[in-house]
RNA sequence: GGGGGAGUGGCGAAAUGGCAGACGCGCAUGCCUUAGGAGCAUGUGCCUUAACAGGCGUGUGGGUUCGAAUCCCACCUUCCCCA
């Protein structure tokens, strides 16, 4: 067995006068989790008699070698919440598993020669181990592994499903292409718009890909009103779907091109008559076409020039406007002018349509662009006061219609519904709803993920592979090449199949599934972890989710937690579930950070073993939820986890002392002053840990064993508030400590697991005192305090207060203005100079 | 570029309209001790003072209020996420 630190034996617990053993984590905790796996205490039955079902649950880690110190401080958390709410008479699920699929695994055989295979599950068993290391509270018969082909054989499945619902489809996108290596990137392979092996600088290419079809869901998932979710996550996702109300114009060119319109979208319709300008971006289908010869050589460098640059760049307000002309016009159909079309980079192909009207008086980045290209600048909504002068930059509010024909003198509310209404009546366009939201991209050129189950036919086309073919393996032992090639493009054995429909000689789709695929439904199979025929067991399912408190980072905002939405609500149309939201509670932890800067594997590592082995899981576990708010995150100090050892060890010598030195009765004012404390405690132990705020809960009950300290020593207690006292401390220590209080809750002679037991509760007769202590403000200041009887009213509270001494001395030569009074708390007497 | 946090002692932090600094680290003094990376006790925001007491103090500048770390406005610094 390992010896924690140095040895610290030969000394003695002086104050209980006993020969006391030190506290030794490592001679519990192995001991500890080996008996709790053995009884199956952690193991959850799908239904209670008595007991509410509560699914908490952490989000699932990748598995990418060892567990670091933010997985801990994460896991922790989880665990330490999932106990308190098993302690309060919930029957709590709070399983674990392995988000296995992913580049790192890849990497790691591209850069090392490893087998991806091999180095993912040997790392899911180091961080098997690590996780019982820390006493979490797992339970293991439902751990899921998303590369085992138990599990992804139903991410083949729902696509399938999604595919037959038209739910997933496969077009061109844009893909990131790596000119060197000729192949695509994933975007995690993408470093500041280079390719991360070879540093050449990343281009767009249209290539075929596979989508899910999230974008329908749009409207829907703006609906959070009931979730029970962080606000600034809700805010994140909204912003995110970026839905917009607007109207779509087309500016005629059937000039240049016959029967050709651009189309364009905007939010302010009301500025029409002040476009002087049309912008295109670069890949736009209409740029060859408009080209005039003139311009040919300028637009093609343009745009040869714009596919290298990333969209960071060509977005940024800090980077200079650049665009150039096409030679071609187009019609603005509310006033007939011909106006200039020009293609420019600041113009998204995959935003929109594609194509902005230019109304420089009204739009920042348009007004930039005119000063620059000399365009006019035309004021249609005019500022109050305006006095016709020449604009500074743009005006960007709301204002009086002007220059804008039959709709002068409108406001520009006004302005928007009536040229909109013009519009519609004249063919010209409509109103439309856009979303900044685009389909998911589920298509990955990677090996390590889940095939997707389509076969390409000459004849048949795009063919599903039947369900009962599933799962489509992903084959073993295959070779990266240098070329960064995925290696099922190469594998014949894989690639080469026949057609489901025909039996022709067919090729199997070689792209992968996203990741976040097979962490959008994991919850389900948590709660419905055995059906071998079917993806899911409705009983169980309805039986546990929606996830009752899901905690993970708030990196997650925007990705995981929209596409779990999406997926939830898309499994509910196929009858696979009958709730609309995955996750009722989300509970975002903090990030740990190390002298004020991120801790994570990459930077500033702290290696968790070697921390465990010096001062033991239940340390550990104190300290990451001491050092800081959960929710908020902290920072790590390499001293600030001896106050924690000394506080174990504390608890250690308090539960073991002989109570049998105190009376059957104690002195009345020390067993209240302790009762109030006891109780008090539990008060605050109770909602602060249901509200994440563990260092609070850990503050409170070091007050706890001081005061329980101080109690034994000065001997007026009775034995029996002593025990109440320690069982107190013990119970509310648990779900932070699990291992020291299964111990000692033992040692006092209990036989069950602590963690099978309820929280205690209190009393609030016991919480209050009689006498209190006032504060007394006189103009807002403190001058002094005042102990009165709890009940006191205002009258007395005020005239106690004036007679106080410090008080009477503000007071002398001073005409009372106002008095206030705060029940049990202050009070504040407002003066002026008496003259 | 978009979005979201956070700024309080030497340090991690409490307090979300009512006594700023709970709890802990560190530090200081003392006790105990074979001089020990142990334990215990007391103290610890800054300035003035022998003391009583007083002044200042929660990133900066304004505002609301009897009263602001907390609410409002503007700004500064910094961190994170997404593109």
């Amino acid at each position: 067995m390992t010896t924690t630190g140095k040895s610290r034996s030969g000394s003695e617990s002086g104050k209980s006068g006993g020969q006391l053993d030190r506290y030794v984590p490592a001679d519990i905790e192995n001991k500890w989790q080996r008996k709790w796996e053995a009884d199956g205490i952690y193991e959850t039955a799908d239904h209670v008699e008595g007991k509410e079902n509560y699914f908490s649950l952490a989000m699932f880690p990748y598995p990418s070698g060892d567990l670091h110190m933010g997985h801990w401080f994460q896991y922790t958390g989880s665990d330490a919440y999932a106990r308190f709410k098993r302690m309060q008479g919930f029957n709590v699920l709070h399983p674990q598993g392995f988000d296995s699929f992913g580049l790192p695994a890849e990497n790691a055989a591209i850069e090392r020669g490893a087998d991806p295979r091999e180095w993912t599950y040997s790392n899911i068993d180091n961080s098997r181990r690590q996780f019982r290391e820390m006493g979490a509270s797992y339970d293991w018969s439902r751990e899921l592994v998303t590369s085992d082909p138990e599990y992804y054989k139903w991410n083949q499945y729902f696509f399938l499903q999604f595919y037959k619902n038209g739910l997933a489809y496969r077009e061109k996108g844009q893909a990131n292409w790596c000119p060197t290596d000729q192949t695509t990137l994933a975007n995690e392979q993408v470093k500041d718009g280079a390719c991360e092996r070879c540093g050449t600088t990343v281009v767009k290419r249209a290539l075929p890909q596979w989508f899910f079809a999230i974008t329908k869901y749009a409207d829907e998932l703006l609906e959070m009103d009931d979730l029970d979710w962080p606000e600034k996550i809700k805010i994140m996702q909204r912003n995110w779907i970026g839905r917009s109300t607007g109207t779509t114009i087309g500016f005629d060119v059937s000039e240049f091109a016959p029967g050709e319109k651009i189309e364009t979208f905007t939010t302010r319709i009301d500025t029409v008559y002040g476009v002087t300008f049309v912008v295109l971006a670069p890949e736009h289908p209409l740029v060859e076409k408009l080209t005039q010869p003139a311009q040919k050589a300028a637009v093609g460098a343009y745009v040869e020039n714009a596919s290298r640059e990333t969209e960071i760049e060509r977005t940024s307000t800090e980077r200079e406007k650049t665009g150039v002309e096409t030679g071609a016009y187009c019609i603005n159909p509310l006033n007939g002018e011909r106006i200039p079309v020009l293609i420019g980079d600041y113009v998204l192909a995959t935003y929109g349509t594609g194509a902005v009207m230019g109304v420089p008086a009204h739009d920042a980045r348009d007004f930039i662009f005119a000063k620059k290209y000399n365009l006019e600048i035309r004021v249609v909504v005019s500022p109050p006061n305006w006095d016709g002068h020449e604009l500074e930059e743009a005006w960007l509010s709301v204002g009086t219609q002007v220059n804008s024909g039959e709709f002068d003198g409108m406001s520009s509310a006004e302005g928007i519904e009536t040229i909109a209404d013009k519009i519609e009546a004249n063919g010209w366009g409509k109103r439309t709803i856009t979303f900044h939201l685009r389909d998911w991209l589920i298509s990955r050129q990677r090996y390590w993920g889940t095939p997707i189950p389509i076969i390409y036919c000459d004849d048949c086309g795009t063919v599903p592979v039947p369900e009962q073919d599933l799962p489509v393996l992903l084959p073993d032992s295959v070779t990266f090449d240098a070329d960064g090639k995925s290696p099922l493009t190469k594998d014949s054995s894989f690639l080469n199949t026949t057609c489901p429909d025909c039996g022709k000689a067919a090729k199997r789709e070689t792209d992968t599934l996203d990741t976040f695929v097979c962490s959008s439904w994991y919850h389900l199979r948590f709660a419905s972890p055995n059906p071998a025929e079917d993806p899911l067991d409705a009983e169980q399912v309805r039986a546990w989710v929606p996830v009752t408190a899901y905690q993970g980072g708030a990196e997650h905002a925007v990705m995981h937690l929209l596409y779990s939405r999406f997926f939830n609500k898309a499994l509910r149309d196929l009858g696979y579930v009958d709730f609309d939201e995955p996750y009722s509670k989300l509970t975002n932890q903090g990030m740990l950070q190390r002298d004020g800067k991120k801790m994570s594997k990459r930077s500033n590592p702290l290696a968790p073993d070697p921390v465990v082995k010096r001062y033991g899981a239940d340390t550990l576990r104190s300290y990451l939820m001491f050092l800081g708010p959960w929710d908020q995150g902290g920072d790590w100090s390499d001293s600030g986890i001896n106050g924690i050892t000394r506080w174990l060890s504390r608890i250690w010598d308090v539960a073991q002392r002989d109570e049998s030195v105190l009376g059957d009765s104690g002195e009345e004012s020390a067993e209240r002053e302790l009762a109030r404390i006891s109780h008090s405690t539990t008060q605050r132990v109770l909602s602060d840990m249901d509200a994440f705020k563990f260092n609070t809960s850990i503050a409170a009950l070091m007050e706890l064993t001081t005061a329980l300290i101080r109690s034994f020593d000065a001997g007026t207690i009775s034995a029996s508030s002593w025990r109440n006292g320690v069982d107190r401390l013990l119970l509310h220590a648990a779900p932070l400590a699990p291992h020291i209080t299964e111990e000692l809750w033992h040692r006092a002679g209990h036989t069950g697991s602590i963690h099978l037991e309820l929280n205690p509760e209190f009393d609030e007769a016991f919480t209050t005192t009689d006498r209190i202590t006032l504060a007394v403000q006189v103009q807002g200041k403190l001058r002094d305090q005042i102990e009165v009887a709890a009940g006191i009213d205002q009258d007395d509270a005020i005239a106690a207060a004036k007679k106080a001494e410090n008080v009477a001395r503000h007071l002398e030569g001073m005409a009372i203005v106002k008095e206030i009074y705060v029940p049990g708390r202050l009070v504040n007497i407002v003066v002026r100079p008496a003259n």
